[in-house]
DNA sequence: GTCTATATCGGGATAGAC
DNA sequence: GTCTATCCCGATATAGAC
């Protein structure tokens, strides 16, 4: 399943950037249709030429910032090297992708907004995150590299962590939250530097442009 | 400055705790004072009685969940203990206030609603809860204890680290979060265990029933 | 595919009786 | 201090011309 950024006209795609903006700062709910429409500089009903419905510009934002982190997590899963070598790989690209997407912010993935029940395909990708999560954590407690905790706590903790990538300033780079993760997850913390330099050593398809 | 519950009145209370649970799910957005209302049992204009406006509610909300943080963080700081073992009850504590207030939820005193004007005085709590992290992450950093790294980055990755008390399921205990933390930030994290007694040990006043 | 005009609805807030 | 009734506004979404 590719299903990249190419998948929108350059409209949809520039509304897209525009209202993750809005959105970042001051949430779903409190974003209207006008005000992105007035950022984009058209008027309000122009919006729905792209999307059929505003709860469908949050559903998009949602499923491109998850699904490149669950695609490199197959990928990666397939490489059979270790799970800590893994976890910091799959660290490092996830938060990469949410930094550099100009539409995408953490924040946005997690807006309460996402309870309801129109966006239960957007709750499915983070159930799939959170157990991509679990399972490397699993994995690297099984190999001895990462030391004995609840994995679903280390999991839900490494996922706070993405939190320090967003607004107002990114003041927190992904490296320093990878060696954070990873600093408080291993089992001798002293083996940092090897791990980071066999996950940079892992060969897996770039990044979509 | 006290500052507490009880300046509420029991009627107040009621609306307040409805409300957390409420926005803690939904969003203050997707929140309606109807809905405030109808969980409470009562009609919607009943709210108006206890506050003048809507957002007098998530204000108040923030100010309970800081105020015993900001007022705690006064006092261990009057004790002149190690910054790393002030830094390490501080967390504990202002975690354990967190999951025990029943209206209150990390997700409130971040949600984005807050930039708005209104909120001003709100934020300005929020920058003082930043500038005490970063505060005892430096003077930890100075004593030699804490680990050589951005204290910026350091505090964003702390405060991240509250978000993993969120709902659904509150599966990760404040304890397991001051550990994860201090061991990302300790430059010795051997010491954990004899940094952990003496912030066990440290004299406060005690939180509010 | 963008515009103007507008239908429709939900939510915040107020008035005034009890 | 809670009720019913209501005002008013802003927001989503649609209709139809260009």
């Amino acid at each position: 399943m590719p299903a990249e950024i190419s998948r929108w006209s350059p409209a949809a795609e520039r509304i897209l950037r525009t209202a993750a903006q809005l959105i970042a700062v001051r949430g779903f709910a409190a974003t209207s249709t006008r005000d992105i429409a007035a950022a984009v500089g058209v008027q309000q009903p122009a919006i729905y030429k792209h999307f059929s419905a505003k709860d469908d510009i949050l559903a998009a934002l949602v499923q491109l910032g998850l699904e490149r982190p669950l695609a490199l997590a197959d990928e990666l899963a397939a490489l059979s090297a270790p799970a800590a070598v893994t976890l910091h790989r799959w660290l490092r690209e996830s938060l990469e992708h949410l930094r550099d997407s100009p539409y995408l912010l953490i924040s946005i993935l997690t807006t309460p907004e996402l309870q309801r029940t129109r966006f239960s395909a957007e709750v499915d990708l983070l159930a799939r995150f959170d157990r991509v999560v679990i399972g490397m954590v699993e994995a690297g407690q099984r190999e001895g590299d990462l030391r004995a905790m609840n994995p679903v706590s280390a999991a839900r903790l490494v996922q706070a962590l993405f939190d320090a990538l967003a607004l107002p300033e990114i003041a927190v780079s992904p490296a320093e939250i990878v060696e954070f993760a990873l600093t408080g997850l291993l089992s001798d913390p002293a083996g940092l530097p090897e791990i980071q330099r066999a996950a940079d050593a892992l060969v897996v398809s770039p990044a979509s442009p």
